[in-house]
DNA sequence: CTATGCAATGCAAAGGTTTGCAGAATTTGC
DNA sequence: GCAAATTCTGCAAACCTTTGCATTGCATAG
């Protein structure tokens, strides 16, 4: 690796000299500039990041945190954030925190004493005051999906409307007896989507039975026996809510499994939008979230604030942006 | 951030002996260990990484380099890759290379000046001298999936035994007209799960029929219209044979667009067994590749290398390792 | 009581960069 | 032709560590 010093040796000149010509910053006669560019070429210099980093204080490298890469969702968001990062010559760096706040505080921890210019995490779990401490401490933080609190930069969508509207076009199209599949309810956009679909169900003078409320135990293969025994019962459910696209998949496989037919004898509704949910038989009705361009809009919000708080010493205020979702219909309902 | 200077003067002492406490490589008063501890816990002082990595000429950080996250059989490999980095205190800095060789040397480029320790390439074309230049160079190296070089530390499977175990039972299960969906042929593995295929064709007599060979274009989806084309001809082909999971995927929605039913008309085999093979309808009968073995394997070699070179100065010998795959019999080959 | 050895600490250089200050060289203005 | 302004370049400090070498203090041995 050939540093400054290299190439001033090799021409004769200052390392200082070498360094200002390669930033542009200031004034250098068109003789040297010439001089000096030949042999960065000649010596094939590029500078050194780390002691860059180091004197400047920040290390043009962000972190993306995410729950699990396996969640289908993630991928494109990641690819949102990263098109974006790279346009603008940041490096970002992936964290699987695997749903633990446990994991998350680790690579914080770990990551802090690099010089992270900032954190986009779409991985917040309710309280976690160490996410808010990071913003206290005027570390720039977009949350993404996931906000739990109003005082940090954030991109979500309206996911109490989103349900609403799903569960309502169930109920236009017929249906009574629509079961939920939910997520952990610790994590609030689950808790807001069940509240979208009570409020349609409301509206619509449908008393919420609980039995039709399934809720997640041991991962996501549960909703398969739950299904099934919910097509045990008496009255059997005639629409399926899931509260994401690969809930619903597990549906479909038991019902399919069941020999009951999609949409003639029930339909069934996805969350997210994920390739697959237009490959799966039949094809996945569901609400789509944009989410790479969720990704572009953290990864800009965040260059905002790291630039903000390069020239004011600190942050800038908070804002939350909501992207709408849309609905998609496909051959999943009636 | 406190750093060492802020610690030494809060316990009157040195610079030198704080550094020294705390990486305990040396003798400390055990009354000095305890003074320091303890200001190093008031002051919350934690080592500034990135002066420790100029220093020492290593960052402890890798780089994973994979073709497509969205591809669904990555986030295992990552995993793998991540798990065994976080509990040998290596940070992984995962990069999408979008298929494009222009991107992948970009990435290494901007990435070499920031001391990474070493790569795992997951993205490897054929003809890549820049990254055979980079273990030239004495940069730790090694490849996953996609070994085009022997030269360089590797994880594969042997792509063509699998495809010649996936064929021979579809031969055996009677089938004769077997078209076969390859990816880029570029890519070296498909190449030699192709001639795999004609291996297995070879050996029960069958005449490769080109008809049969679907190549594909502009993505994945070109797969729908090129099995549709496949239906309309004289003698329909009596089972597909996917290169991945994903092509299965989509051929099995035009067999089911098609009215064709999934075995009992035709067979259908991928290759991989992401998650989403289980949950189709029917169920995917499959290749199995343990992904996150691989990656648990790569990374170990990585870290291999990275001591071997610090102990020795160069790298040791390359070692490719071939681990197994397993043919996973579901419900959509008869 | 001095010589020897070792435990404990500090000094200062090094790693590669950026940048304030100052000096040198050149141009401009009168 | 001289002062002043402007352009150009270099020195050295700073960012935070680590570490070889030097120094101190102390105990043990002779």
């Amino acid at each position: 690796m050939t540093s400054l010093k290299d190439v001033a040796t090799y021409t004769g000149l200052s390392i200082s000299t070498i360094s200002r010509t390669i930033s542009g910053a200031t004034y250098v006669k068109e003789e040297t500039r010439r001089k000096v560019l030949e042999a960065v070429r000649i010596l094939n210099y590029s500078p050194n990041l780390l002691a860059q980093s180091l004197k400047k204080g920040r290390s043009n490298t962000i972190v993306l945190m995410i729950p699990s890469i396996q969640n289908m969702i993630y991928p494109d968001l990641t690819r949102g954030v990263e098109d974006t990062a790279r346009k603008k010559g940041f490096t970002v760096i992936l964290c699987n925190t695997d749903e633990s706040v446990e994991i998350e505080k680790t690579y914080i921890k770990a990551l802090r004493p690099r010089f992270i210019d900032g954190f986009i995490i779409a991985s917040m779990m309710p309280h976690s005051t160490h996410i808010q401490q990071l913003r206290q401490e005027q570390c720039p933080v977009v949350l993404a999906l996931r906000a739990c609190d109003t005082d940090i930069d954030a991109v979500v969508i309206n996911n109490r409307k989103a349900a609403y509207t799903g569960t309502k076009y169930l109920i236009e199209r017929g249906h009574r007896a629509i079961a939920i599949a939910l997520g952990n309810e610790a994590v609030p956009l689950y808790a807001e989507r069940y509240n979208g679909y009570q409020q349609a169900l409301a509206e619509a003078d449908i008393a919420v039975d609980e039995a039709l409320v399934m809720r997640e135990r041991y991962g996501i293969s549960s909703f398969y026996s739950m299904t099934m025994a919910l097509l045990e019962r008496d009255i059997r459910p005639d629409a399926f809510f899931a509260t994401n696209d690969a809930r619903a998949i597990v549906i479909m496989r038991a019902l399919y499994d069941a020999g009951v037919s999609i949409p003639t004898d029930i339909s069934v509704m996805g969350f997210d939008n994920v390739t697959m949910a237009a490959l799966v038989e039949p094809p996945l009705s569901t609400i789509a979230q944009p989410f790479y361009d969720i990704g572009v809009l953290a990864m800009e919000k965040l260059i905002y604030q790291i630039q903000y708080k390069e020239k004011h010493g600190i942050l800038d205020e908070p804002v939350i942006d909501t992207v709408d979702t849309s609905l998609i219909i496909r051959k999943s309902t009636r």
